[in-house]
This record gives structure tokens, sequence and C-alpha cells, in this order.
DNA sequence: CGTTTCAATATGTATATACATAATCGTCAT
DNA sequence: ATGACGATTATGTATATACATATTGAAACG
């Protein structure tokens, strides 16, 4: 629009990012409210005294984030922020014990392999009957139970599991890099401990705890199902919610 | 790079999206494994026959995405899946409850303006002492209980909030709208029922509860802090990876 | 033999341009 | 009035091009 040919080197960041930070905080401010309409690509192009096309990418970003809406010949407008969307980080057993500045010790419980029963199936999402591997273990921090996990492996999708006792090696880290997931889903709730898992967690019969269970697929097919029971005390989920990256 | 001026109206989608996908899907397929160094720029916009900006535009994606990471004058590499990042959705209670088929009911219980305790200030994490509100509020599925509210507002942030009620309307929907959060953290964790707790939901006392608590900050200012408590059987969160949008 | 320097290379960012597509507005004929 | 139609407009997607920047590898040098 102005200096054909030549580029200016910006003192910060790059442009770009310069027109992303600036709208998207004028939205999260409050300065510009959902429906207001926010300026032509062609008049933040003079704005920012940059080609039409940076502008471009900039408002497709945002609006793939979700911030704004973009209309042809109308313009592109503010949204309405909808349902809260939080990012759940959830990390590795023994990097969390491990950032808690305790030892990290992990112990192989049971292993059976067998025929899926009826349970099993429903917990995979498993339409017809095949071979699984049933683990249990636990995690220790320090010398006190962290967690408990008790897993299902379906075999049909990863056969090698079959060979592998989980006696050195945890499931979780065996599985990640093997096997790479497509879809994860994650279910968070609270319980009443049982017997056996307040036996195995130290903890009175009927505490609370929180149940982290995940169901991971690669490719249409479920791979396995895991459980995670910690003591109330001993853990708390964060998810934190971002507008922008 | 070789039709020159010309368009190509391919059948479905954008060459955008077709090189996005094809790409992620042999990465999430595991045919393409991490540390695999992905066809260069050039190489790409040759397969496609398009240009290298094409290809730029997707890649650049993808690396935000955090499937790929690049490295200038060595190329593209599949990245291992790093912390395995959940989104969680945290809906509004009234839709929750309607999302089950049953009646939804607000009750607001107490209410009380004050000048910040030490308590409230590690709540909101507030520096100076100012005055904040006090809520506690129930909301019901039907005749049943199915979640006590526990909230903090900070009125130097919101004024407004000082004039209402909130017998009419719960302060989640109030807040929403009329104040634009740009950060929110959430916290999740199993705990037993005290007495105050389990009167409120109808349950015995040390019954296992989840609790979400959420601080909401707008342009760096602490907002409010909120802690719903369920009881265990009523709720579960639900959170879903997603490799890309 | 180790270090410095420099050219080659792949990505990063921006530009101008072209044409497609969808929505809106005004005009004109019915 | 009303409906059809074309002009206008804003976004969507792709192109070729230019130059910046970081990194590697090889050549030059002490």
């Amino acid at each position: 629009m102005s200096m054909a040919g030549t580029v200016v080197a910006e003192g910060s960041g790059s442009l770009h990012q310069r027109i992303l930070t600036d709208i998207s905080e004028k939205i999260t401010s409050g300065a510009w409210a959902p429906g207001h309409r926010i300026p032509f690509e062609h008049e933040l192009s003079v704005q920012y005294n940059c080609s039409r096309m940076t502008v471009n990418k900039a408002l497709s970003q945002l609006a793939k984030a979700g911030l704004i809406e973009r209309r042809r010949r109308s313009g592109s407008f503010v949204r309405r922020p909808q349902s809260q969307a939080a990012v759940l980080e959830i990390h590795d057993i023994r990097i969390e014990v491990e950032a808690l500045g305790l030892p990290y010790r992990y112990e192989r419980v049971a292993r059976h392999k067998r025929r899926s029963s009826a349970g099993d199936r429903a917990l995979l999402e498993l339409g017809v009957a095949g071979p699984v591997l049933a683990l249990e273990c636990g995690h220790f921090a320090g010398e006190r139970p962290f967690a408990h996990e008790q897993r299902l492996i379906n075999l049909t999708a990863v056969p090698e599991a079959a060979d592998e006792e989980f006696v050195a090696i945890a499931p979780g880290p065996w599985l990640i890099g093997r096997v790479p997931w497509s879809e994860a889903e994650h279910r968070i709730r609270a319980v009443a401990a049982d017997r056996h898992i307040a036996a195995a967690l130290d903890i009175e019969t009927g505490a609370p705890c929180l149940v982290v269970e995940r169901r991971t697929w690669s490719a249409e097919h479920p791979v396995t199902h895991v459980r995670f029971t910690y003591a109330a005390e001993s853990h708390t989920l964060v998810a934190r919610f971002r507008p922008q990256g």
C-alpha cells in the first residue's frame, strides 16, 4: 500500500502477531463488545500500513479461534463467548510426582490376559469379543500411594502388549510412542473408595477419591481404557482457559 | 509452478485443507512416526502441484497445533505427543441440568457484602483489601439438589454487582456478557462433604463430592472465584482430546 | 588440528496480484 | 408494490515474488 518493495523490520514481533494480539485484546477487554463490527480488512491494512493479505491471515486465525465471525459483504463481527472451553493438561504420573519433589516408584500388582468379558467390552467400547490384557498397578510418591491404575489393553489393536510384563515400565509410557492415539476421552468424577481401592491407597473405606478415566482410540480402533484413582488430598486437576495460544 | 495464472477449482475442499488433513492423518495413523522428517515445502509444492506459500500456510498451522516441529535449514519433523491436552467444556449449570431432561431451579441462599478478609483475598488472588460480594446459591435438578455454589465477586472490578440481589438470576449467567473474562483457571478435586455441604446437597456428611473451582480474570484484574460442589453420583466431567480443530 | 568465515539452504514473513464466491443494494421492467 | 437482475463489495483462496533469518556444512585460515 505504501512501502512498495521494501520490508520494514518492526521493533518487536511480527506485524501478523501484533494485529492478532491488538484485536483479541480489544475483544477480551470489552472495548469491542459482542456484535461489534470490526474494521474491514481494507481499513485495517491502512491502519497498520500493511497489505490486505497480512490482515486477512490474522482475521482468519481469529475466526478459527472463535473470537470473531466473518460474513461476506458485511464484514467481521465479535462473537459472544460461548461454551467455556478449558484446556486440561494430563501429564504422566511420574512427571506429576516428580514435580512435587518426591521420589517416584511404580509397581505392577496384577496382570491377566483373557478373552474380553461383557464388562471389558463396555469399557473399551469394543464391538466384538477378542483378547484383552487387564493390568493393575500402583504409583507411589515417596512411601505413600499416589494413584491406583486399572487398565485394559485391547490386544487386537496392540498385539505386542501380550509379550510385555509391565514390571519395569508402566503401561502409560509404554503405550505412548508405540501406539499413536488419534482420539481420547476423559471422564472425571468423585467416588467413595471401595475396600479394594482403600487398601491400595492406604485410606479409609468410603473416603472420597478423584477418578480419571481415559479411553483412547487409534484410527477408529479402541486401544485402551484406564482408570486412575487418587486419594482426595493427593491430587487436583488444573485446567486453564486460553482465548488465544 | 505450472498452471500460471489460472486457479483450479478442486473437487471438494480447498487445497490448504487437503494438505492439512493428509499430513495430520499420516501422523496420527502412525505412517509418519515421531522424528520422521516430512517432505520439504518445495517437495510438497511439487507433489500437490501448488505454490510454496500454500504448503507453508498448512505446515505453519500444523506447527502451531503442535503436531510437527520446524527447524530452519533442516526441515520439518513429526513431534512425539507430549503432554496430552484435553479440552474440557464447562457449561452453564442450567444447560447441564436441562440436558439431563430435568427441570432446573435456582435459589439464592445467602448474600453478604463485606470488606475482603484475608481468606477472600487468597481465593481471589487479590493484592489489596477492598469490597467483595459473597454469595451462596443452590442449583436443583427436579426436586434434588444438583450443585452448591459458593462465590466471591470482586466489587472493585465489578461495582454493578453491588446493586444486584441475584434472586432472579444466578451469578454465573449475570457475569457472563457483563464482564468479558480474558482468563480463567479451573481446579478440580474430590472432597468429603462437610456438614454444611451435606445439608445443602442432601447427602451424608463425609460423602464424596466433586469440587470445581474457577477463578476468573479480566484484563489482569481478578473478577470472581466460584466453587461448585456436586454430589458424587450427580456429575461427571468429560474432556476430549482433539489433535485438530 | 581446531577455529573462523562464508555460501547454501529451508523456513519465516511480507508484498502485490488475480480471480472466486457470497451477500447486499439499487435499478428497472412487470 | 414486487420480483428479476446485474453492479458492487468484502471476504476466501491461490499465485509469484522478495527479502529476512537461522542453521548447516564445507572451505579457508591460523
